[in-house]
DNA sequence: GCGAAGCGTGGAACCGCTCCCATGCGGCCT
DNA sequence: AGGCCGCATGGGAGCGGTTCCACGCTTCGC
């Protein structure tokens, strides 16, 4: 019995070719390599014989190959800044990539994670992304003075960022209505009667930060309330960070009945820090957050936070990327997904 | 001025390739290729030469031309089921992958990520795996019953998994020492002077729960109490099944003054049922979580509990599996790294 | 002074696949 | 009946690298 006529045993040792598979099917490779991608132009008759052997041998085609003359490698890259990988304990990564995942999946593509150090050059990682490697590249947590994705851009590579540096970003991206979101959280706040309501910010270097910060003046602005630029106190995100700006809140604005924190962990902290000074939450000072991270339902109170669809933003990236690898050159779009309001019992 | 003389055109349109950079440079494509590779048998000068040209024309060798020689792809997959991913909210994902890809990205190597749905055939996922995309398999929250390792182990591609399905395991693997920590915890809550010692379980058919449960069992044994099989009640690593085992617990055993539970998820349960039946923690019952995740740092009280070196685990796994790679068929290995105990208000 | 040894080098062969072209064949039209 | 058209097919060329072999030159030993 010949060695090769086994399956198992083929499958362990050197994987078979399609050579052999044409030889073993009595075809032409062209005719093996057109049944494999589904070109109608063959006969039932070839197609059958093909496939069998193609079971019988175990063959799997050699992406390596196939890649070198399509040009096509057939996964694209998500890059994500090592530094918030931490960050992403929260939800935000596993959901990202979910929804990523499961659009590149359905489109038969694979996912390579790429993680950066900040201090890791471009130019090298650019080489890396452009060593035909991948397709296309996605971009989370981009800094506003970030230029990978212009140089991506200049070496013609299929880019899209999960939100966007600043307001006039020319790359494709998609992000959450983050102002949208924060004017929700202010307007709830001010139907439930609040009317000294502070916030505070994440840095404002990131235009999440920035976005939210408008939503706040807008609600504000829309309801008749003169915006005091005293109520409006600088965070970054952290916990420690939402506890100082509550801090400096409270001895600017003793009487303060509400805040819209820009993060669940910032709101966090400020709780935190309003419960030091003797203040009951949602009582005296209620509070919203923004992402519901799990952090908002393990507080206590448990925090009324805005739900931005973090799976469906992965999902969307994927897609656009698709479209940009698919029709190059086209120009690049931007999608806007709605947030909503969780109401718990912080405000 | 010839087009192709400016790198910044050169990389804008199709990428030269090395035959480009041998007639650039004047030499073959023998003399490029060892340059590139760092072969100690080129001339000082030569070497000059072609780095020159290497950088005139932005040249980045084409990776899957390479590997299509070479039988390298220079990347491994690792592997997630789906519905884990949810429960990676925690930081055990993005630390793991921190580790994973902090070893890979030392020895120049690239991460895949794969997704898989539950209903996913196994078969189809490995041919995806063996269709030389990478070099070998990472997997992790393989559960008992999981087939896959068994099936890449025949098709002989090196695979280390995260933890272990049984205690027979005979693929390569990593993982924490959790009936270490289980004593550590059980150990931690006999020190206080707590006397009757309750414990919840994860779901059994998973060796890290039954691990977990092994530890409890031997602290007690070496302090010389004997186990009361109703101190012990199963849960499943929720929170809502935290809560249902704790009110087991409660029932069966009002006096009880201390509980171990094996995830800190599960414990947050604990800890709102025991509020809920008027016990204070933990000057009534003392708890003792498992993971130290994050919403150890959330709860109230902060959770005492056991932490596992995640991302040491991630870097291990990686070197492991590294090694499997370059010396392939020598026998799995086996690695268990400490656990330590965070010792918060919780007990 | 001549052969052996050694080093740097160029280039052919090949990795496994897709693409395209040439070929053969049957069926349809005139 | 003869000529065309179109479809299924086999196989050559080539994708961009690495590897290996043969070759020329220099250096060294006797």
């Amino acid at each position: 019995m010949p060695a090769a006529e086994s399956p198992s045993r083929a499958a362990a040792g050197r994987r078979p070719t399609l050579t052999e598979v044409a030889a073993r099917a009595g075809v032409g490779r062209g005719t093996v390599s057109r049944v494999i991608n589904g070109s109608p132009n063959v006969s039932d008759h070839s197609r059958t014989v093909v496939e069998r052997a193609i079971a019988e041998l175990g063959y799997v085609p050699n992406l390596a190959a196939r890649s070198l003359v399509t040009r096509r490698t057939d996964s694209v890259a998500l890059v994500v800044p090592e530094a918030e990988t931490r960050l992403f304990s929260e939800p935000y990564f596993s959901a990202i990539i979910r929804g990523v995942s499961a659009r590149l999946t359905a489109a038969g593509m694979q996912l390579l994670l790429v993680l950066v150090r900040e201090d890791e050059d471009h130019a090298k990682l650019a080489s890396y992304l452009t060593s035909h490697r991948v397709d296309g590249v996605l971009m989370v947590a981009v800094h506003s003075g970030d230029t990978l994705p212009d140089l991506l851009e200049d070496l013609s590579v299929p880019t899209v960022l999960a939100g966007r540096r600043n307001d006039i970003e020319h790359v494709g991206h998609v992000r959450a209505d983050n102002s949208g979101g924060a004017r929700l959280a202010v307007r709830h706040l001010l139907d439930k009667g609040r009317r000294t309501i502070a916030t505070i910010t994440g840095p404002l270097d990131m235009d999440v930060a920035r976005a939210r910060l408008d939503g706040y003046r807008e609600a504000l602005d829309s309801a008749g309330v003169t915006v005091d630029e005293d109520l409006i106190a600088y965070g970054d995100f952290t916990e420690e960070g939402g506890r100082a700006a509550m801090r400096g809140l409270l001895q600017r604005h003793p009487h303060l009945d509400a805040v819209f924190a820009a993060s669940d962990v910032t709101a966090s902290g400020a709780v935190l820090e309003l419960r030091a000074h003797g203040r009951r939450v949602p009582d005296d000072v209620a509070v919203v957050g923004f992402d519901d991270s799990i952090v908002a339902r393990h507080t206590d109170p448990p925090l009324t936070s805005v739900r931005q669809p973090i799976e469906e933003m992965g999902h969307t990236m994927a897609g656009l990327l698709l479209d940009e690898i698919d029709r190059r050159g086209k120009g690049h779009r931007e999608v806007i997904l709605p947030t909503e309001l969780v109401v718990r019992e912080s405000a």
